[in-house]
DNA sequence: ACCTGAACACCGTTCAAGT
DNA sequence: ACCTGAACACCGTTCAAGT
């Protein structure tokens, strides 16, 4: 019974095999280096068989996206509640959820250059690509009103200091991407970063 | 005379006009829609003409960045500049350099990704391609520095501070590129995060 | 030195045809 | 429904040959 999920490739498996095969070799090589063809022949089948599954390249890199901001949301998802879990700080829960998004930044650089390229080229509000980018980054919103409630951030607009950590986290993330950083400085950057957006966004005593 | 400029297209020129319609082709249609050999078509010579001055496709493209470097370095410079003369604040001055990065993020989108997709492919530190990019970013150090000495800024490890400001500065340009933020918001964000920039890292009374 | 033209090994996408 | 194979119009890069 285990020998349906390893022979059933070219049945029903083909759509994951690709996406599979697909995140592989952008890692390895680029988006610029992602070549249907080569994804069919890396997977066994014939160079249009991919066209049964995404209509066109495009659509294979988004349904990668979505793939990747699904995992991003869950990552974030976990730095926010095993912080919880230790009855950590919240200053501590701010940092790990931006420690937890520059990793995924580190351990899928390309992936991540993908999921935010959007808006630009493809830009279907109501696509299952921009929902699953607003899921993603919600623990962020519920950081921010937890931090609001218990009294560590000024109760201003919710919007402004959503704004101002995202800029922070996708800033970082861009740093080390590029190679700006040196990479024993990210560390220090994540703690700085965390306590001038709560320092500077703290309530008037 | 002036007909020398006009005329002499394929001996010497050659290789700013490929710049130059390299850099139209990519705003039009991004860098997966440049190809070498639209190029040389938009400019009237034979596909292979490029070779001449361009040893690979990548070559272009690093000299497209580095040119965007020095322009991206001149325009931040100027933003420092201008608003010394008209005697503003040190705050204003701040604000007004994330303000002009954030107007060439969105005046040269696909440039900007170009720039600073660096280190993964290409790295190569002793390139005029990393020169030019540690150039551009000079006046938020003179800044920073400034700042400091002004007693504004505590006088800490100003590498720090620099990364802090790196990041928020482009992360901001990340959110606006992949349209995170809403467009009227944009100005909002540039003040709150010079204010929580300056506020975070002030000196302790 | 700078450019051309042919050649080679790739692409994405379409489409009739098979199962 | 899912896949194949041929076909079409593209690519980047190389290289002998021209000027």
């Amino acid at each position: 019974m285990s020998s349906t999920t390893r022979r059933a490739y070219h049945h029903g498996n083909l759509r994951e095999a690709l996406l599979d095969a697909a995140e592989q070799s952008i890692e390895a090589s680029g988006p610029r280096g992602l070549s249907i063809r080569g994804l069919a022949r890396a997977v066994g089948v014939s160079h249009a068989a991919p066209n049964s599954h995404f209509p066109d390249r495009q659509a294979l890199l988004d349904a990668l996206a979505r793939r990747g901001f699904e995992r991003l949301g869950d990552l974030l998802e976990q730095a926010c509640l095993s912080a919880d879990v230790v009855q950590s700080s919240l200053e501590t829960r701010f940092r790990g959820t931006m420690a937890a998004f520059v990793k995924f930044a580190t351990d899928h650089p390309e992936l991540l250059d993908l999921m935010f390229v959007r808006k630009r080229a493809n830009h279907d509000p109501s696509s299952q690509l921009e929902a699953a980018a607003n899921a993603a980054l919600n623990p962020i919103s519920r950081l921010i009103d937890e931090a609001t409630g218990a009294g560590i951030l000024a109760p201003g607009d919710r919007g402004r200091q959503w704004y101002l950590l995202a800029a922070l986290t996708r800033g970082i993330a861009a740093l080390v991407l590029s190679g700006d950083i040196q990479p024993e400085a990210i560390e220090t950057l994540l703690t700085d970063a965390t306590a001038t957006f709560l320092r500077g966004n703290a309530p008037d005593p």
